[in-house]
DNA sequence: TGGTCAACCGAAATCGCTTTCGGTTGCATA
DNA sequence: TATGCAACCGAAAGCGATTTCGGTTGACCA
């Protein structure tokens, strides 16, 4: 009858001490470099695993972030969620942490949870993703002092820890790309602005048009929510301008495949008379007609770093701001970003 | 300076000993119905939460689920992932249980797990997705009797705990309806057949088929992987038969909207002279050109049922295969679905 | 020879809860 | 008046680690 090894069996063993052992283990400086490396070979021999809650009572320390699944927002969300974890779990269970997953279902439900979780200290730190513009729970955290890390900024993120990916750049780029193509009317579908990824994806686009001195007609800025329905609808609205766009750039894949549906309807091809590009670089992007082009970044690696990042925030004394960092995206073209006929008739031979 | 209370605070307060407030809070027979009643209040004045690793220890039980993350399968079922995450996490945190993500990289990574599972029992249950017909970590689990519940069936799942969608009934049924619309010759697209819902889709098609009196040509069952790229290499193959099907299910909306696009490649308008139905009522289904028709079925629910199933499996002593439910699918016609252009001729009027 | 200082290690207290076991009550029964 | 039996509650021993504090060594120097 093998029962599982503890400390003490260990120790029995090498007629050491527990706390001999546990010094060893844990590479305490006043252990001998000879006693470690005994101590060691013995506990992989054993298959030697520390039992975690007892670890935990006797540290106080708990190992363990939570992920905030973002529910309550629209379902999109979704296929993202998969590779942030799956980045995530990876390295934390390589350092020997847990990844747990909350799911608050309200804005209050969050707060409780927050306020629990402070109490008790079982989680050590938090990850949190799509993020306000402005976000209450920046402040409710810090005074908590339950140490966090968004996946996106907002205004109040100076002084926090987060990672996120260049948003204004990225459409900065594109929409610079899309007036190379030829394009000068370009318009903007937008989600809604208390996201802050979506409000610096308008900027970036708005900041480029002023940057080449377009014109910015009314309604060239539409928003509406994350949806394939709020790009269709997004995309009808800028179809009535008595100048529509001849370029759109959309804040999500999701969203620009809608208002791709929108053009379909009113007999207009993608990529012809209407340029699209999106964002998230989703692989059903491939698949509509004609293949979307996008911007991409990496998730699963977010999700790694991330991890990383939490784990030095909680462990090293670091200020949340010395851990920022910032990705950049790449536009990935498919099908849907050309010239605009207009000038294909105009410089034609 | 407010500390977090414990419960020794809580029986100083009350006059009472420790044990006696353990046990009045965990409802324990011994107590009277007064003194549970006080100490409850008492501990929720006092905003009392246990320490979850105090009670673990000396308890002895984990209360925590993992849910292996199927990392190393394609990335389709990342959009599920979050659904099913979301359910399982709301119903194991009402219960103060907690969610932990696994995500092993390979198969022996797997199989280490488990083996570190079973050694340390900080994981009191496990969460199993993408089962395959012949699945060793069914046995391999059992044999290390680490509980577990399956979101899928397999050959080998008579005695174990799962929940798991009629995907043969579905399949039969969709089989049905594409031949009450007229249609005659039917294929599959379906996906690598050592997955177990892959199988049993694929089966649902042929026994209605055969149910039908139908003739299943050579060729008429296609397989690929489960992506888009698969779905339209299989569409192809459909097409160079020399019989072409008039309508094709297949077994993910991933697939069918590959095959979509094989037929637009071919000017063939998806759900006129080829109807195409696929599964798992993905919103994105909506958006492509025409709306694809489907099969859904409630993933939040699954994830909802399955955290309690795990909870009844580990905390109760019933048997495995006490617990299993079988979910149905439903058809979502969307636009894919029509007559056969051939019947509307000869039945024209 | 004695003293000092690293370098190492052990004893013991904790961490906060669970759970067994036994000991009081008080009341009904014989 | 014993006796028995519920109904309640307390004492105390864990659970398996961590961590502080102090005590031995032995080497080295004066």
């Amino acid at each position: 009858m093998e029962s599982v090894p503890k400390l003490e069996m260990i120790a029995r063993r090498l007629n050491l001490s527990e706390s001999t052992i546990s010094r060893a283990l844990n590479d305490y400086s006043d252990i001998s470099k000879k006693t470690k490396k005994l101590v060691w070979t013995v506990a992989n021999e054993m298959g030697y695993q520390p039992n975690i809650y007892a670890r935990r009572l006797a540290s106080g320390k708990s190992e363990t972030v939570a992920y905030l699944l973002p529910v309550h927002e629209s379902e999109l969300g979704n296929s993202f969620v998969g590779e942030l974890i799956a980045g995530m779990s990876s390295i934390l269970s390589e350092n020997g942490w847990d990844l747990t997953v909350l799911s608050p279902t309200t804005a209050e439900d969050e707060i409780a949870l927050f306020q629990k979780i402070a109490r008790n200290r079982h989680i050590s730190g938090l990850v949190i993703s799509r993020t306000l513009v402005d976000d209450p729970r920046f402040e409710i955290l810090n005074k908590l002092e339950i140490p966090f890390i968004t996946h996106g900024r907002s205004h109040s993120s100076e002084e926090t820890a987060w990672i996120d990916v260049d948003n204004e750049k990225a459409f900065f780029e594109v929409t610079k790309h899309l007036a190379k193509l030829g394009h000068k009317r370009i318009a903007h579908i937008g989600g809604p602005l208390k996201f802050n990824f979506s409000m610096q994806r308008a900027e970036g686009w708005e900041n480029a048009m002023r940057h080449l001195e377009f014109e910015i007609l009314d309604g060239y800025h539409q928003t509406s929510d994350f949806s394939f329905e709020g790009g269709k609808s997004a995309m009808l609205g800028l179809l009535e301008l008595a100048v529509p766009p001849t370029a759109v750039c959309c804040v999500s894949d999701v969203m620009a495949i809608g208002a791709m549906q929108a053009l379909r309807e009113n007999n207009i091809m993608p990529g012809e008379a209407v340029s699209i590009i999106g964002y998230d670089g989703l692989e059903i992007g491939k698949y509509v007609e004609p293949p979307l082009s996008t911007i991409t970044q990496p998730r699963k690696v977010a999700g790694e770093k991330i991890a990383k990042k939490i784990m030095e925030l909680i462990e090293t004394g670091r200020k949340p701001k010395e851990i920022q960092e910032l990705l950049s995206a790449t536009i990935l073209r498919r099908g849907t970003d050309n010239p605009p006929l207009v000038d294909k008739i105009v410089n034609g031979s």
